[in-house]
DNA sequence: TAGATTGTTAATCGATTAACAATC
DNA sequence: TAGATTGTTAATCGATTAACAATC
C-alpha cells in the first residue's frame, strides 16, 4: 500500500464502501466481483481492481473479492475505525443538518462542540450539544483538543473562523461556506461548495434546453 | 467557445465566480489578473487564462481581465441568468437546509415544490413552500414541468424517488443520499455525497496522527 | 522603452483504458 | 477442461505545467 493515497482514489473508495453497505443490506453474496462493483458505482472495473490492489486487497480469479474483507479494509484505510473529535462553527440550518447527520458516528467522527456568534442561537440544542458562544472557541480548543473543524457560517465570516480553528490546532477543515479558504499546507481543507454542484447542474439544464430548441 | 465544457473546467468556473463576488464586496479594482485569481482560488494562473479563453474572454496584456466582464460571462456560461424550476424530495433537516439556501435564487433556481413521504411533515412550511405528500409527485410534475430534482431522502428510498423524478421528465438530479444513482444517459446526475468528504478528511486526520506518532 | 501580463505552443505528467496472460 | 475473473503491462488519452513569444 502506498504511503499516501491521492485525492482521486480517495473520492472513489467511499463509493465502493457505500455500494457494499447497500449490497449487504440487500443480502448480497459473500463474493463480489469488480464487475459488480463497477455496475453499482459507475467506475470502470479495471480501475476498481487497481484501487483495491492499491489498498492491499487480493481477489480470487473466477470468484471475485470477499465483500466483507473489502468493506473492512476500506473502513480501516479511510480511518472510519478511529474516533476523532470535531467542532462545528455555525448553528444555522445547514449546521443543524450537518450535526444531525446520522453517518457521522459511523464514519468515526464525534462532535464535541457547536459554536455560533449569534446570541439567539447560544443555548439551543444542536446535534445533541448545547450551542456555545463563538467567543469561547479558543478556550474550548485549549481544553479539548479537536482534529476537525466544520465551518457552516456565511462566506464573509468563514476565513476568520478558519484562522481561529487553525490557531487552535485542528488538522483539517471541512468548509461549507462558498469560498476557497487559505490555510497552511499542513492543514487539509475540503471546500464543500454547494454552488459548484448547482452551477454544474444549471449548466446541463441550460444545455438540455438548447438541445431541445435545436431539435 | 466549445460546444460543451467538461466536468473538470465546470468545477473551477464557480470558484472563479465566488472569488470575484467576494472581491467585489471588498472593493477590488476593475481589472483582475490571472495571477490574482490564482492566489484567491488555488488554481494555477496558466490554467485560469486557458479557462477564461475557453469561455470566450479576452484579457489585456499588462492590465488583466475586466472583473465585471469575467463575472458576467461566468454567469451566462454557467446558466445563472436563466430561471429553472426544481422540486425537492425529502423535507428532513438536510432538505430544510437546502430549501433555505440563500444562493439558490441567485444561481437561477426556483424551488417549485417540496415533497415528503412522512405524513407528519406534510403541511409544514419548508423553503417558503408547503410540504406535499410524495404520492402527489407525479401529478405535480405533469402539471408543472420541472427541470431539476433534488433528492434528500434516505439511501434506501433514493433510487425509487430518482426513477419517479426521471419518469416525470426532469433533466438533472442533485442527489444528497449516500449512494450512486443509476439513470439514463440523458439525465445528468450529481451525487453530492457527504461521506466522501468526511472519508477524505478522516483519512488525513489518520495520516496526521501517524505522522505525529513517527515524529 | 521596459516591464508586466496575456495567449499559445510544446513538454510533461499522470490517470484511464485496453489488452491479455495468469489463475483457480 | 473450459471459462470467468483477477492482476498487470502497455497504450492511450487528456489535463496540467512550463516556456516563451506577443502585446500593450
Amino acid at each position: 500500500m502506498p504511503r499516501r493515497l491521492n485525492g482521486i482514489i480517495l473520492e472513489r473508495l467511499p463509493k465502493y464502501y457505500n455500494f457494499l453497505q447497500e449490497r449487504e443490506r440487500r443480502g448480497g453474496a459473500a463474493a463480489v466481483s469488480s464487475h459488480e462493483i463497477a455496475a453499482g458505482t459507475g467506475v470502470d472495473d479495471t480501475q476498481i481492481r487497481k484501487d483495491l490492489a492499491a489498498i492491499g486487497l487480493k481477489g480470487c480469479p473466477r470468484v471475485g473479492f470477499s465483500a466483507r474483507e473489502v468493506a473492512t479494509c476500506l473502513r480501516r484505510v479511510l480511518g472510519f475505525e478511529q474516533r476523532y473529535a470535531a467542532v462545528l462553527v455555525g448553528a444555522g440550518r445547514l449546521g443543524g443538518a450537518l450535526a444531525a447527520y446520522p453517518g457521522f458516528q459511523e464514519l468515526g467522527l464525534t462532535l464535541s462542540g457547536v459554536f455560533d456568534v449569534d446570541e439567539r442561537k447560544v443555548g439551543l440544542a444542536v446535534g445533541g450539544l448545547m450551542v456555545k458562544p463563538l467567543a469561547e472557541l479558543e478556550e474550548f480548543l485549549r481544553r479539548f483538543p479537536v482534529e476537525l473543524g466544520i465551518i457552516a457560517v456565511p462566506a464573509i465570516a468563514a476565513q476568520d473562523v478558519a484562522d481561529r480553528l487553525i490557531e487552535g490546532g485542528v488538522a483539517a477543515l471541512w468548509n461549507f461556506a462558498p469560498l476557497t479558504l487559505t490555510a497552511p499546507a499542513a492543514v487539509r481543507v475540503r471546500n464543500e461548495c454547494l454552488s459548484i454542484g448547482l452551477a454544474e447542474l444549471g449548466y446541463y439544464v441550460k444545455c438540455a434546453r438548447e438541445d431541445r430548441a435545436r431539435a
